[in-house]
DNA sequence: CATGAATGAGAATTCATTCAT
DNA sequence: TATGAATGAATTCTCATTCAT
């Protein structure tokens, strides 16, 4: 019940943005009352905080064999691609963990925010090992980290807003992984670099 | 005067969202009624989409100079940078060029998205140009026009919408930079590929 | 259990007013669930109401002894003066019974009232005792009744309803007695009248 | 019209007390739409705190002649009947001022509540006169200030909150302003004390 | 005896918008 | 050109109350 409260929510977020959903509207789509959702939540941000965490559960859930590949570069083309297919996967969480306007204050300083932290630190971690190993040369770890995120980032975002819609709309998916890809390839070649 | 209005609306979107200002809160910035901003605007939205076109219009004329870089490789660097710049230079346009939730159906089918395919397209060519000299090879020009967009707004996206709160807040606008420079080093090397 | 129900409605009714506090206030309190007060009353009115009783039969138990004192004079002063002990004593109760805004009109014309009815006869056969003992000379025996419970209920209302801030708070119910008796000591001197 | 609210405002908190008054319940009875009503008053409570503060001013310039009374008996005599005529003749002013249960911590802490203090210090100088002259002797003045102004406050009380109703209605205004000139012919003897 | 689940009614408040002036 | 006045519709949220279990 709560979960049917949180399902309904989450699609109308997704569809017509967070700040245009009533509780309302989440109310009449599991035909209940209003009130009947204050039962199970305190606040519409409360709903917001719940499909937050689950977001990052899942998320984390589906990351965690990745994290254990044992080759830093494949492992971080693989969180690459992971997060990227998160983002395609479940736009609906997407949206509400990355690219919500930050109406979370009350959520950022709170507990599962602190999983983005540790997902980041994993994050440079892994960008650490790849610099041991020769890769991603001659930049620090922040810009690298942020450079690396962001390009998965950004592809996601830009299918997920509507921008991308110069190109064909059903081949969007496979073009966002292969463009990312394209970046892996060259920032993280698998074959040992040649002229090495 | 209009621009009066759209100053003042720009501004407060930055700061709260689209969804939260409301007509009353731009018109008592100006210090005019709510009335007087229907003489110059038939609606919430007419502001945005008159913001759009300035944003649009002020997108290009600073990418006007790098457009006319000869060499592809070059320009594209050029043309990606000034897309950051631009995004951290005026990130009230940015946000709603191409971060806004959907509001645009109308704007999506309307003339000035119209420069967003001129753009796209100018990119999509120069990467064309890029891959004539060997470069950005074994992909698609769709993917890698998506890759490489997808890249510099993804970075500039964490940093509007805070997300990248984990790195050192007054480093970030630089962290970005040179995040992207890293991503174009190896996607866009300026000397001759040397095992070639 | 139905008292325990009444205990904890009175301090909340008294900390917040009776229109504050919620049926759930109240089950929260004793840790039962809302739906379980409506086994033990009808209504909220219905705790009101039987607060209102109980109330009155503490009022009714306390002034008992002070009923059977002989000289109406010195009977007169303690009723007064137990009447303004009680308001102190038990403000939730004293708020209930005679300060709150009308909620009563199923109340007051039913049961408990009487009491009051009988309460404000005895008040008034005191008086008359009085004044055929030379005192309270010259006025109606309404208008004396009216006065003389004016004046202890006005005194203890205006503390009740912390009206009298501009006295030290700890002073005040020591003040409260000692300003009544003063009015006693005018109006029903226990020595005989001097100059008679 | 912010008087055409505060009007049909003051009538409705009379008749049904403040809390059960909606800000859809005065608007109706002007036959305007809720909403209106924020274009005059910010709040509730600011509706509240308007008729606050014209009861403060009404009171004050009620009292205004009566303050300027040379003999302070009789100044005092007048003062309280002033004070009972203004509770009958204004009552939904005076029970917003003094009868009210708390709901203002705002109102007690601002502005026009100094005016109450300021009431109370000007009584409390009277007192002290009238001691100087002989009268309402071995009381300390806090003490018969709280029992002077309760007693007029009492009988006010006990009227506006239909607790006497014991007594014919309609000689009730009559009997109030008989009890209370009752205690002041004991307490505030017009010819010098006999015995004296 | 006790309650979990549910709700209709209503609360305060905000907003985009209109229109006569 | 500008606005003061007004509002219908919507928002979030609370509450007294019911009822099947």
């Amino acid at each position: 019940m709560r979960s049917r409260i949180l399902e309904s929510a989450k699609s109308l977020f997704a569809e017509d943005g967070f700040q245009n959903v009533s509780i309302r509207k989440i109310a009449d789509k599991i035909e209940y009352s209003p009130a009947t959702i204050y039962l199970y939540f305190k606040d519409k941000d409360a709903i917001l905080f719940a499909l937050h965490n689950e977001g990052f559960r899942t998320l984390f859930s589906r990351q965690g064999e990745n994290m254990r590949i044992v080759d830093p570069a494949k492992r971080l083309r693989a969180l690459l691609e992971g997060y990227l297919d998160f983002a395609l996967d479940e736009p609906e969480y997407y949206d509400l963990m990355f690219m919500l306007f930050t109406p979370l204050p009350k959520i950022l300083k709170t507990s599962e925010w602190r999983y983005g932290r540790r997902a980041f630190r994993a994050l440079q971690t892994t960008i650490q090992e790849c610099q041991n190993k020769g890769l991603l040369k001659n930049t620090s770890i922040e810009a690298a980290s942020l450079g690396l995120w962001g390009a998965a980032h950004g592809i996601a975002a830009l299918l997920l807003r509507q921008r991308a819609s110069m190109l064909p709309e059903d081949e969007l998916p496979a073009l966002a992984r292969e463009g990312l890809r394209m970046l892996e390839s060259h920032l993280l070649p698998l074959a040992p670099i040649p002229s090495a």
